[in-house]
DNA sequence: TTAGGAATGTTGTATATACATTACCAGTTA
DNA sequence: TAACTGGTAATGTATATACAACATTCCTAA
């Protein structure tokens, strides 16, 4: 392995064990240029993709710190819907209608990457936001990554952010359609009559595995996606 | 200025004005190095940022290449149906509905950042797969930016496509949403029965401000919108 | 006490150099 | 003709150095 990713590697190992937390002082070129003999420009070089990459952040004579997790990647935050409730001053609460532990339907262990009939953790939990549910969030999650997603209190915290604090996510996969709800769902949504729901499928993965496939149903009457891109940054 | 910054500059408008097209050589970093007064490394740091940012390919021992301007993002190509349904090896073919200059409704001359009642061209195109409608792009063109839009034929290349090779675009941001088709998406959807739809708008820009602003919809039963990310690429 | 300034440490830019690795081409050989 | 060989040029990695720009701390002088 070439020497500036090798210093990567080790500073990425402190980040994701949580030895470093946020905000964390990582050591400057110098330092890590002498503790792993090689030169300025090479220790610099490693910070400076790392920096490029969202793990740091740089400031000229300060320093270098680990950069605020959340920050990591909009687009994978913007679907924690109770931060997106909190953002416009509304009022968020959850109702946990499902907390089991069951046998993978066939289409979930194959997205889990688990042998049919393999036990998973289950979890439907409906949001609200001003007292109207917005969002059903249907998620199947692997036991062995996760063992005590059970456990968990989700009228306080959502499962998305819990995942994120014990397995860090390395990917996200998306399936966007729109689609009439089931019965089920109508109940959940506490809608009368059938409308068009917004259904995201989504498949978070961290470097171990498949952590988690859920299913997001929205009332298209009372939900948009919003999306935003930059494609040549620096000019 | 930065000296690599101009270096950047220099080879981004050779690039953007068409003057070197797809997979034109780009000039070495030794070339770069003396023609510019600088070091090598210092060449070498413009080629390298620009091919971070997607512009050029670089292969040791070959040289550096403009880079397809396809490729420059694959979130904004995906959404070209054209490409996406040959890329399944299905039949494409479009059919135009309007193509037309008309003064801009109200919500279209906010989008497109002109005066009210300003003209704006219009199409309105259906795009089948293998024969059957699953697109409807109902467009609208800054007529300043994009003069010659209603003169292109969109049975052969789309609206997208054309775009791009006029303007680079740089940004775009979306809205997705699932709704009822209106009774004319009904007929050029050819659907006898309404369904939920997934809508996308879309509004596109380049450097010069706000070039399009589109809105597609798909019948939910025969579209799915698929997008994959990936967090931390050196891992 | 407070304002100003010097000292120090950190990151940013730039240069010169060396060698490694790969692609490509031309010429040679089997 | 086919395969091998070597040369050349290009990018990739690494080092050593110098100076610039900025942040922070601390000390001094008003």
């Amino acid at each position: 392995m070439a020497k500036f990713a090798t210093i990567k590697e080790y500073i990425y190992k402190k980040i994701e064990s949580g030895e470093w937390p946020e905000y964390h002082p990582v050591s400057s070129e110098n330092v890590l240029a002498e503790t792993f003999s090689v030169s300025r420009m090479t220790a610099r070089r490693a910070l400076h993709e790392l920096s490029e990459e969202g793990l740091v952040t740089r400031t000229r004579g300060s320093g270098t710190f680990v950069a605020p997790l959340k920050s990591q990647s909009a687009l994978l935050t913007i679907r924690n819907i109770a931060d997106e409730i909190r953002l416009r001053n509304h009022r968020h609460h959850a109702v946990v209608q499902i907390l089991e532990r069951v046998p993978a339907p066939k289409s979930i262990a194959a997205a889990l990457q688990l042998a049919v009939g393999a036990e998973v953790l289950h979890s439907v939990i409906t949001h609200f936001e001003n007292g109207q549910p917005v969002q059903v969030e249907d998620r199947y999650v692997n036991p062995e990554l996760v063992p005590a997603y059970l456990d968990q209190d989700y009228t306080q915290s959502t499962p998305h952010e819990y995942l994120c604090e014990v397995t860090p996510l390395t990917e996200a996969s998306h399936l966007i359609e729109a689609v009439l709800p089931s019965e089920q769902l109508m109940q959940w949504l506490e809608l009368d009559e059938p409308e068009p729901c917004l259904q995201i499928q989504r498949r978070t993965s961290g470097r171990e595995g498949v952590v988690s496939q859920a299913t997001l149903t929205h009332p298209g009457s009372r939900f948009r996606l919003g999306g935003h891109m930059t494609f040549k940054p620096s000019h």
